[in-house]
DNA sequence: ATAATGATGAGAGACCCA
DNA sequence: TGGGTCTCTCATCATTAT
């Protein structure tokens, strides 16, 4: 377990400024800001990022040129991503080497394994390539295979992962090139039956990279259609000059431009699923490309028209709705909107189990036959009582074998409704908060103790990020950010951003934090000391009192901020408010123009330091 | 005073079939 | 294409228990 940091380097510094009265400062050692003072900016572009460039697949030369061709406007990092990322977006400018590469990463090889690959059998040959990467991660799979059998890091996973048979590994030796490029991409995730028709439009002689593009283009108009009912590019590009008074009320839902959700979650792409996007469908509109990165969230099932207004007021970028039962056993459905680019995400290490029996072996002995659950529902703010639990059994224990059908339909909607996992012979219980925590991607007892009652618990964790999923969106920042970022963290809630960045170990060189909940600031500031974090914590509890000047203010101080992260209330859309479903205006969920104001604040700041 | 519990549906999309 | 059915949802409030 993390040991707690020693409270005596805690110091606690009331901010004597005339900033927020409810603001204060938490540095648990000396304040390190060298590295991202605002007199630095040049020093941002060391050996050590570009390195990183070129481990993201960009050649030398498309790097040299970038930095050139930015250098007049400025040399942040991220500027001259922007303009690599440009560069691989044209296929024309794209070298074919960096192509390949972000082909290669975009099947799931890892970076390392590509670019040895292409050291060792140069960038022309995708055969050899492709052979070469197959070989190392074999490799890899019996390593780890026999790393399992001795390293058990997981307390209640009671179960080894099956190694491949051996007919596998003959059938990937001895196979034509036709079948092993089969075999490779039903590997990478793509199915089978893509894959094959692919192959077979390809041609047998089609190289790897051919048939992928072809895989690709077609789940990418597959995509295309099920995530845009009606995309009107000129309207929305009209748009983007006429918006963005917050203060002003909002406007009214367009019903005609009413985004619909994509059948299967996958947003641009989940790991080991087919669908991966190597580009966003529709790029960002250029008012909001560049500095700072920031990302939203909120539910993705709400009234009519919310999401619609929500992406026009985000600069119109199209929404990335993913589930995170892809990242984990429960269900999370949620929209994102973000100017991260997409390529190169990973997901962090390790990754969770995708099942509810894997993920709680000791259920898996009393689950019944006839409950074919695998995932669990969303993870909400309330559990069921002991009441319900003990009706059930009640019920369950009048029979001796399978209960009759009318009863099996009315547990499993209890359990559905609830939540509830097996836990002993027609025994039903909810999630415990440690569950939970799991599941979100937290670290055990991340919310527990410091006084916070069960019930406020639950209310805290399920309002959460899934972690696992807001961590694969923000990896990609990881080359981009070697020494560290400030973030801006609004609504923080349990400080999912946080975790996730700190699991992607990104160092959080400034993190000024926004949460109105007490229990919840408590919650960050332990993490904060228990993982011994170097940076600086601030803290505010309001957003509405966070005005313009104090953001001013603060990005003098600190520099700026990388990344504005949050995901605004959602009292006032989630489906299980019986009350108070009235949208985006509702109480709570207005907050999101604060969201707005604030992200266009920093923005407007950063334009003018740049300046 | 605080914490736990129980009662309280509708809205939206997916799916099926005529 | 349209209607019926099934499914799921970061919740709130009044009451009861501690």
């Amino acid at each position: 377990m993390v040991e707690h940091g020693d409270s005596d380097d805690v110091n606690w510094n009331t901010d004597d400024d005339e900033l927020a009265i409810d603001n204060f400062q938490f540095s648990p050692s000396p304040v390190h800001m060298s590295a991202t003072s605002p007199n630095s900016i040049q020093n941002r572009i060391s050996d050590e990022t570009v390195a990183s460039f070129v481990e993201m697949g960009f050649s030398t030369q498309m790097i040299a040129r970038a930095i050139e061709e930015t250098a007049g406007a400025n040399m942040e990092p991220m500027m001259i991503l922007e303009t690599l990322f440009n560069y691989s977006a044209s296929t024309e400018a794209s070298s074919s080497k960096s192509k390949v590469i972000n082909h290669f990463i975009a099947m799931g090889f890892p970076e390392e394994h590509v670019i040895k690959a292409m050291q060792e059998h140069g960038d022309e040959d995708v055969g050899e390539i492709t052979n070469a990467l197959l070989t190392y991660a074999e490799v890899d799979k019996l390593r780890e295979s026999e790393d399992m059998n001795i390293n058990i890091n997981d307390d209640d996973d009671d179960n080894l992962y099956s190694l491949s048979s051996d007919d596998e590994e003959d059938e990937l030796n001895n196979s034509s090139n036709e079948d092993r490029i089969l075999q490779a991409l039903i590997k990478m995730g793509y199915l089978r039956e893509d894959a094959a028709i692919a192959i077979e439009r390809c041609g047998e002689d089609a190289s790897m990279e051919e048939v992928v593009d072809f895989i690709c283009a077609a789940q990418m108009a597959r995509q295309f259609d099920e995530i845009y009912a009606e995309p009107d590019k000129k309207e929305l590009m009209n748009n983007n000059k006429k918006r963005r008074t917050y203060t002003e009320t909002p406007r009214k839902p367009n019903t005609d431009q009413l985004i619909s959700l994509p059948k299967e979650m996958i947003g641009f792409g989940v790991p080991n699923h087919p669908g991966l996007m190597m580009h966003r469908p529709v790029p960002i509109p250029d008012i909001a490309r560049g500095p700072p990165f920031f990302y939203y969230e909120n539910v993705a099932m709400t009234p009519k028209g919310v999401w619609a207004k929500i992406s026009s007021h985000l600069y119109d970028i199209v929404p990335e709705f993913v589930d995170s039962k892809h990242f984990c056993a429960a269900a999370r459905k949620r929209g994102y909107i973000h100017n991260l680019p997409i390529q190169n995400r990973f997901q962090i290490q390790p990754p969770q189990h995708n099942t509810i029996q894997e993920a709680f072996p000791l259920t898996k002995r009393w689950w019944p036959s006839w409950d074919g659950r695998t995932k669990l529902n969303c993870l909400l703010t309330c559990i069921a009582s002991s009441r319900l639990t003990e009706k059930i059994r009640e019920a369950l224990e009048r029979y001796d074998g399978e209960p009759p059908l009318d009863v099996q339909k009315w547990v499993m909607y209890e359990c559905k409704k609830w939540n509830l996992v097996w836990v002993g012979k027609n025994k039903l219980a909810p999630l415990d908060a440690d569950e939970m925590e799991k599941l979100l991607g937290f670290p055990r007892d991340h919310t527990r103790g410091g006084g916070i009652s069960t019930t406020d618990r639950y209310k805290s964790l399920g309002n959460s990020f899934q972690v696992d999923t807001v961590a694969y969106h923000l990896s990609l920042l990881k080359p981009l950010f070697p020494n560290g970022i400030n973030v801006l963290s609004l609504f923080t809630g349990i400080g999912g951003g946080e975790v996730a960045l700190h699991r992607l170990q990104i160092k959080m060189n400034v993190v000024v934090s926004v949460e109105i909940s007490d229990a919840n600031r408590n919650i960050l500031r332990s993490f904060w000391e228990q993982t011994n974090q170097k940076g600086i914590l601030r803290e505010f509890k309001d957003v509405q009192k966070l005005d313009d000047n104090t953001i001013e203010r603060l990005m003098d101080e600190y520099g700026g901020f990388d990344l504005v992260i949050g995901g605004s209330p959602c009292n006032n859309l989630a489906g299980g408010n019986r009350h108070h479903r009235v949208g985006l205006e509702g109480e709570h969920s207005s907050l999101f123009f604060d969201y707005c104001r604030i992200l266009e604040a920093v923005r407007r700041k950063a334009r003018h330091m740049r300046r």
